[in-house]
DNA sequence: ATATAAAACCGACCAACAGTCGAAAAATGA
DNA sequence: TCATTTTTCGACTGTTGGTCGGTTTTATAT
């Protein structure tokens, strides 16, 4: 019982760099167990298939994040601190980088999607918290946050997702978005402008 | 000359077909090459791989949902007619709806992201030059059309996808949003709602 | 008509891969 | 010690995308 728990984490790292470093399509499971200097059939014992190993990597990945973001919450810290912090967060470490530039690769897209649909029901909440915070101070002004924070979420993803760089013009109006999204006063979300940069000055 | 035309439009059409009922993942070339009583190697002599016929499929799908769209622009409905014409010819037809279905399955995922992908280019364009003759008019007020067009298309594409059913929150909101890119009055957005419930009510 | 070149076609073959299975070895408990 | 469960093994299978050398058909020029 001690020993197969171990066995399962070992793999799920081994598993991890090379998803990392090769990407999850280019990875076979033969490459995973003989890195691992295993059997085939061990393999199977304790995986149902490639795909929940992904599974496994994936939640591993983001729960250490997740629980990072958390942290940011109950730091005494501004509302706009707070969700930067919570932002920066979840950007990928430096290791997963490489992992983050092969995600953009079409062979990578179902990991990539699994690793967003994953990040958005892991943050949405965390975020929605700091934003209702925002709603308490007077920062914000409106009611479905969580709704609303997803949205941002969903945009941000989908805009500067790596493969296209931001425009001027795009981050405007994201910025205008996002501040229309939660009724913020005008230059509430400049701070936005930053993050962004840094994203991309790391790329 | 011409009947090399001919033979790669027949096996494209083939794909298609194959395509929308079993899905890309799930059909192989050996499927394909059946159907059409043809040889691996005339497959290869017209195709250099499977994923190179998935893009040749959907930009035969998509060309004819933009040609709809383009239309639309040039009659003399009032703008939000326009927007909800151009919108609703690019819902998928009655004979793609399986494919629709098929896509939202994550072994699908490589084709739901080159569609989605391929149809933002296409459509985005059109329902700017939409959007621009809604500012003329006075109906929006807003720069970076093009920029706020995608966001709402990107918006919609994503929560709206067909997996996750929309709750009436979520429809406010994005409703509320839609309005708020592009400096509308509240309401001027409204019919968006019935674009959605028919989107629901023939899936 | 005949020679030549280009286009279209063939199908056996290959390598890679995810996943299976029955049996052996190791750990556990009585 | 013996029986039972957990863990491990690796040969094997079936499917798949893709290759390749060679053959047939079609178009072109003489």
């Amino acid at each position: 019982m001690k020993k197969g728990e171990k066995r399962k984490l070992d793999l799920i790292q081994i598993a991890y760099r090379l998803f990392v470093s090769r990407g999850y399509e280019h990875t076979s499971v033969d490459e995973i167990i003989e890195e691992a200097g295993i059997a085939k059939g061990t393999y199977y014992y304790y995986f149902q298939s490639k795909e929940q190993m992904l599974e496994e990597v994936i939640e591993m990945m983001l729960q250490a994040e997740a629980e990072k973001a958390e942290a940011v919450l109950h730091t005494d810290l501004s509302v706009p601190q707070k969700i930067v912090g919570i932002i920066a967060s979840i950007q990928p470490a430096q290791e997963e980088r490489t992992i983050d530039n092969a995600l953009h690769q079409p062979e990578n897209i179902l990991m990539h999607n699994k690793i967003k649909g994953r990040l958005y029901d892991l943050i949405v909440p965390i975020l929605s918290r700091a934003a209702e915070e925002g709603v308490e101070k007077g920062l914000f002004h409106c009611d479905n946050i969580p709704e609303r924070v997803r949205m941002i979420m969903i945009l941000s993803g989908d805009m500067f997702d790596g493969h296209v760089p931001a425009t001027p013009a795009t981050i405007d109006v994201f910025i205008d978005t996002t501040e229309k999204i939660l009724g913020a006063e005008p230059g509430t979300m400049g701070f936005i402008r930053g993050l962004i940069q840094h994203a991309e000055d790391i790329q």
